[in-house]
DNA sequence: ATCAGTCCATGATAATTATCATGCAGACAT
DNA sequence: ATGTCTGCATGATAATTATCATGGACTGAT
């Protein structure tokens, strides 16, 4: 446990709740962590899974391009989200891209170690299972819940999800471009630049370039809530 | 093993490939089969989560009441997808309903069964992981699939599933109704008809109350890959 | 048999969103 | 310094979609 510095981390006790300290020994030898900038690509759809990835520090965006070239935002996530959520364990390859937009750190465990470890201890699996449900659990459901709101209100819900989950402040910098807003909310980044506009002139936000404020909570809410 | 009915069940190799003779028998005994007719719920959001249930026959719908009160479809099931996919393990209550779209049998067993041989079987586990991961990636793959097209790709593309996942077959009769269809591709029920009307003016598809018949299945595909 | 309710269907119109065009500002390489 | 690129911004217009209204067919309840 010398060169292994995972007792600082804060996903050990949420990760390894049920290994015992032999096995976290063996895994966290095996672990590599590795620093992303700003808008380093972590993973590239179409390649290899090899390792069980998780985000100790940082915020990245999961993306995938479809089939007619566009590119689209499948969610944000933070650190305690999992990075490898989908298809992992069930593809070969990854069918999605997850980029830094912020500084990042990962950290990375052989996929076959964390296999054999579940298929040795099933209170691990156990809990693996429920981690990785719940992340593509909420994927799904925020999916539902923008897909019913029309443009203004998928703003709006856009921007109190920043601000009360990602950033936990009505003042923040957008960390994605406004072409990237809109390939998270399935709309054009034209559309999008005009409701920013929009909510700016109705004085409900304040905007400098990536700096946003919310000023309206309420009013941001019931707009999302009214579509 | 006599009055336990799984070896006839086309799901026992795949759910239980992993699982020995004596923990198959412990686990089958428990197990509860239930047949609900076309149209019946079979989970209603809400409901707390007691049972795993997979589907060992017939056709379902996953659905889920969304906060301004409409029904949003997230989708389909056939045998061999699981029922219990989302919020299972993860959460407490189900956040979505199952409803039979065609005369359906399930198998019902206590979560907390499922449970435990998952921690004491980490093959089992194992299992279990890829085949929940695999049924929660369809989902959301299916969503960014259908959030790029426009109202008649959306339909073109709803069509050629049914046809080439559900029925496997141009010809067959729709499940669901209309309005069922546009609360499952996020449009309105008057556009579905319409464009399925104009479907059918172009020659394109067939229809006669729920049937339909793909005429032109090169052309259909088109429209859903041109959106 | 009648009534209420739902589904399917179509039209007219309004609202929403996409597309195309243009301009400006800043970053960056040469 | 110049040109090129990208992001942000706004306007004009076209395309798409929603909403509202109406009608017929059918089902189930009374």
């Amino acid at each position: 446990m010398d060169a292994c510095n995972c007792e600082g981390c804060e996903l050990r006790t949420l990760f390894f709740e049920n290994v015992s300290t032999s096995e976290i020994e063996a895994i966290c030898n095996l672990k590599t962590e590795r620093a992303f900038r700003k808008g380093d690509l972590i993973i590239s759809e179409g390649d290899e899974i090899r390792d069980f990835i998780y985000l100790k520090k940082g915020l990245v965006k999961l993306s995938k391009r479809s089939s007619n070239g566009k590119e689209q935002i499948i969610s944000f996530a933070l650190p305690l989200d999992f990075v490898s959520l989908l298809s992992i364990f069930s593809e070969e390859r990854y069918n999605y891209s997850v980029t830094a937009l912020e500084d990042s750190v990962t950290c990375n465990i052989s996929l076959n170690e964390v296999r054999s470890l579940a298929g040795i201890n099933g209170k691990f699996a156990l809990n693996l299972i429920q981690k990785v449900n719940k992340a593509t659990d909420k994927i799904i459901l925020n999916f539902l819940e923008v897909r019913q709101k029309r443009l203004y209100g998928r703003i709006a819900y856009m921007l109190l999800y920043f601000a009360e989950k990602i950033y936990k402040s009505n003042s923040f910098d957008l960390p994605v471009s406004r072409k990237e807003i809109a390939e998270y909310i399935g709309m054009t980044a034209e559309n999008v630049i005009r409701s920013l506009s929009d909510l700016r002139k109705d004085g409900i936000i304040r905007i400098s370039g990536p700096h946003i404020e919310i000023i309206h909570e309420e009013k941001l809410k019931r707009i999302s809530e009214l579509s």
